[in-house]
DNA sequence: GTTATTTAGTTCGGTAACAGAACGAATTAA
DNA sequence: TTAATTCGTTCTGTTACCGAACTAAATAAC
């Protein structure tokens, strides 16, 4: 039934071409899925040789799901249909106390979000939490995360499973962007694809072969650690991560402090920038040299079509323009690099895609060849806004 | 019939119960197998209480897999059957001319070699090619393989599959030595493993959840061009790789000279070094660090669970336990880095592997749930050397 | 030695997930 | 109006399994 997933209104010939199944299959499956309230009929055809045919759709709002990304600064909830259409959003500072409070956080503002639409609670049947750090499987806790308390030490999972009232997943954060990107962003259709977050720290999500990368223990993706930017034997490089300390926010006001003697924030760095000071475009330029080696490291190791930047530094243009000028200089073959257009949106969508592909797997039996995701094209999904 | 291939001798009862299928399907099934010749019977269980069992084995000799590690020097061939044992093994120069020539060399070869064990022609099934570069299998040429002329302007797989009449799968040598290293080496049941290959180059082989990494255009692992150990703006670094110059022969020559001012060769380097000598000692110490930071950039990208060492340079024990002392140095968390003890072989290992899963996929049917390799285990499995 | 228990293997009849063939239904084209 | 095309249903069939029941063949217990 994923044709019917994947595309808007369909026949049932249509879908038994497509899927290479008889016509009779078809029908049955259809009849089915009609009788328990997935699909509905739409009308039908016209304007064609041959018998008009009667067209299905997905019924959208036999099910939601909450789609939450959870940051050090600032938590961000979304309810969505299964045709990803956002219901209702809502932003919220992360609670300071860490631990169970965030989890009540979660938990009520996604159900704060749903009752502003009328969404009674049994009509979501999932979550998906993207938070920075490692999510353990085995335990439900959130590893490598400490720039919020408490998470490593209870089993996350569990106690939003028990506050929803139904599954919940856990996510790395910056994997989800990707696969947000991967979806309805500049990274639809591209099976190999990587996507960095450089603002304050920075990290990676990678997918190859269309599947996201892990790695043994989750810790794919880990990009502060590469060993250039400064002096990797260092001990603070192996506290915070020799190249983070260079190419980040800490990075860029210490280098534009070492030549000017002031310190200003990253965006007052880019104002002068702007304005032409030598010392600050030094700066940009440094930090865009420094970010196209981490693109190459990452180009070697996986080989990815595409490179998408997000993140407060990773967005702006001045540092696109730069990573564009100092990439074919420093690595011998093109890579594809583009500043994200989902930008602080990317990991919703991306726990979104997470969501509904795991809901209709479980709702239609699908059996996919492999472990991608299977999810609405992006041209049948709205994102829409709704008044906070 | 997985689980045929998965064990020795093994009855239908026990399989069952291995596979969840029914008694009577197992039955089914391996009846129609020792129909076709590909099963048989190897006697009975005994010392059990109840009825005893027959068992049935894989018939070794109902096929045979020519497996071919063709390099810049040398081309490495191999006959294996359907247990993966060697019949016949052998190595010679790789012919200077290149092209049509090469694969003229590869085809008599492998015939030479079933000729030396009175295999005939027909049993062969299948020939799996490791060379270096990045094969393109929609044009059957071999790309990016500066060292062996020629293999970029014609269609290899297709000349092979000519000479050989059989099927010819094209696939890049260090990836085929990680699967080696995944199925008969210390690579055993690791599903994100990595492989590096350091000698007169350096590449890299990767398996990311048991998949090997490819990479958009076939070019990941090319571990040359990671940005550091010398200036990665350089045009040297652009022709052959900032890392490369660094950790390859060439960059160990090279800091031995302008230490010493002597040009010795990377053996004589290593028997100094053994000897005491500080310059020489010198230069392993930071051939050693370097490889320590490569092996950090691939950590921090693919987060692999162990990474195994080839080449003639990466086999020699004194760049291992210097690894072994720095990694931990510069990277945050401890990864497992060994010298592959499979050595050479790694890559015809890996070939051997890809032809049996691909063999076994097409006689059995098989359809595995992901693009796993299914292969006999470990310990069922010789290599038998035979006398050439 | 006989009986009880356990495990292997076969037979019989059945289900689920499809499919080919045929044909009626409903539209546009000639 | 007829011909051509496409949709959808009915009927019958195939394949890949399965449960239930039973026979066969071994060890364990008495």
């Amino acid at each position: 039934m994923e044709a019917i997933v994947q595309g808007g209104p369909v026949s049932r010939a249509s879908i038994s071409k497509q899927t290479g199944l008889s016509k009779q299959t078809i029908s049955e499956i259809v009849r089915q899925l009609e009788i328990d309230g997935w699909v509905r009929e739409t009308g039908r055809t016209s304007g064609h040789i041959g018998r008009t045919a009667v067209t299905y759709e997905l019924v959208p709002d036999a099910a939601y799901i909450a789609a939450v990304d959870l940051g050090g600064t600032k938590v961000r909830v979304a309810i969505v249909d299964l045709t990803c259409q956002v219901f209702a959003e809502d932003v919220a500072p992360t609670d300071p106390r860490g631990g169970p409070a965030v989890v009540d956080q979660i938990v009520s503002m996604c159900f704060a979000a749903a009752k502003t639409q009328n969404i009674a609670r049994d009509r979501i049947r999932l979550a998906v939490i993207g938070a920075p750090g490692a999510p353990d499987d085995r335990t439900g806790r959130i590893l490598l995360a400490p720039n919020i308390a408490g998470l490593d030490t209870m089993n996350v999972a569990a106690a939003l499973e028990k506050g929803f009232g139904f599954d919940v997943m856990l996510e790395n954060d910056v994997n989800l962007a990707v696969l947000g990107e991967n979806w309805l962003g500049q990274g639809q259709g591209i099976d190999n694809l990587a996507y960095i977050a450089l603002g304050t720290g920075i990290g990676g999500g990678l997918m190859v072969g269309g599947n996201l990368v892990r790695g043994a223990s989750h810790a794919a993706g880990e990009l502060g650690f590469l060993p250039f930017g400064s002096d990797p034997f260092e001990p603070e490089s192996l506290r915070s991560g020799a190249f983070e300390r260079a190419v980040a926010s800490g990075g860029i006001i210490e280098r534009f402090r070492a030549a000017t003697g002031k310190t200003l924030g990253v965006p007052a760095i880019f104002d002068l920038a702007s304005e032409g000071d030598a010392s600050a475009l030094t700066v940009l330029d440094d930090t865009a040299r420094l970010l196209a080696r981490g693109i190459g490291a990452i180009a070697v190791v996986a080989n990815p079509q595409k490179v998408i930047l997000g993140g407060s530094i990773g967005l702006r243009p001045e540092i696109l323009e730069r990573v564009k000028t100092f990439l074919p200089q420093c690595f011998p073959y093109a890579i594809d690099v583009e500043a994200s257009q989902l930008g602080a949106r990317a990991a919703i969508i991306g726990a979104a895609a997470i969501g509904l592909g795991h809901l209709h797997n479980t709702l239609f039996g699908a059996d996919t060849p492999d472990s991608r995701i299977s999810l609405p094209p992006a041209n049948t999904v709205t994102l829409r806004e709704v008044a906070r």
